[in-house]
DNA sequence: GTGCCACCTGTAGCAGCTACAGAATCAAGG
DNA sequence: CCTTGATTCTGTAGCTGCTACAGGTGGCAC
């Protein structure tokens, strides 16, 4: 197996090329070998990274926690309180959006609900905006 | 009262400058009058349709549906049927957006939670991050 | 050997602002 | 009236995290 092309490597993994060739720009992907034309040559680390992290980024960790996530081992190496570190730091922050949002959708539920529609010359949804 | 310069309105709304001129550029905000020297001078509506405008935002208002209320005639005119439909429609993206969360929470938690930290060779975070 | 797709680099675009640079204007004090 | 210094003006570039060209090669099947 001599590894594989970037658009095979895009076909496996849902990333696209172009996506790809940037995380390798931005050093969140090891920069792979070429080919005598200069091709990428992946291999089986490149994809194991690349899912990686396309998994944390949709898991919502922030390109620089990925990083920081793949400077700790990724994929290779072995877990340490770093990682739970920022683990426990997303999901705080994944808590704080929810609360935000959780009390924002009490007021626009509430809003919403004193509307009844039709064409009163007051509504609650552009009164709930007006409040400052 | 002959109006505000673009400062003052900043420091009433808290909106910057740049912000308030990129709002009249996208048409979010009507364009003032000038002075002679070709200084903004913002009156009553623009000061309503800015805190209206940035309020919208901070709910969570795409510039979009921010646009859409205004042409609704935002703070100036009455509510109908279609101011409601807009704020249902964000309800349900907030509501969509908390289940998300929701779940990513419940993974992560629970991740975090099987992690004792130290330096085990093997990680709940990694193996989470691995599993596609 | 030639056709054609995949790939290359580099640059520009997207949203939604934010941050300059360099020039002009305004308001206040002398 | 004139200067001073803060404010505002326009236009352009930057930010993040990609995405989408343009225009030129590489690789490989027939």
């Amino acid at each position: 197996m001599t590894g594989w092309s970037i658009g095979e490597l895009a076909r496996q993994t849902g990333v696209h090329i172009e996506t790809i060739r940037y995380f390798e720009k931005v050093g969140l992907l090891n920069s792979p070998g070429r080919t005598e034309g200069g091709h990428r040559v992946f291999d089986g680390r490149h994809l194991r990274s690349l899912k990686f992290i396309k998994r944390a980024r949709e898991l919502g960790f922030s390109p620089r926690e990925v990083r920081a996530l793949l400077d700790l081992g990724g994929p290779e190496q072995a877990c340490c309180d770093e990682v739970r570190e920022i683990a426990i730091h997303h999901l705080d922050d994944v808590r704080r959006k929810i609360e935000d949002l959780t009390r924002l959708e009490r007021l626009l539920a509430s809003t919403v609900d004193q509307c009844s529609g039709g064409h009163a010359t007051d509504c609650a949804v552009i009164d709930m905006l007006e409040s400052s």
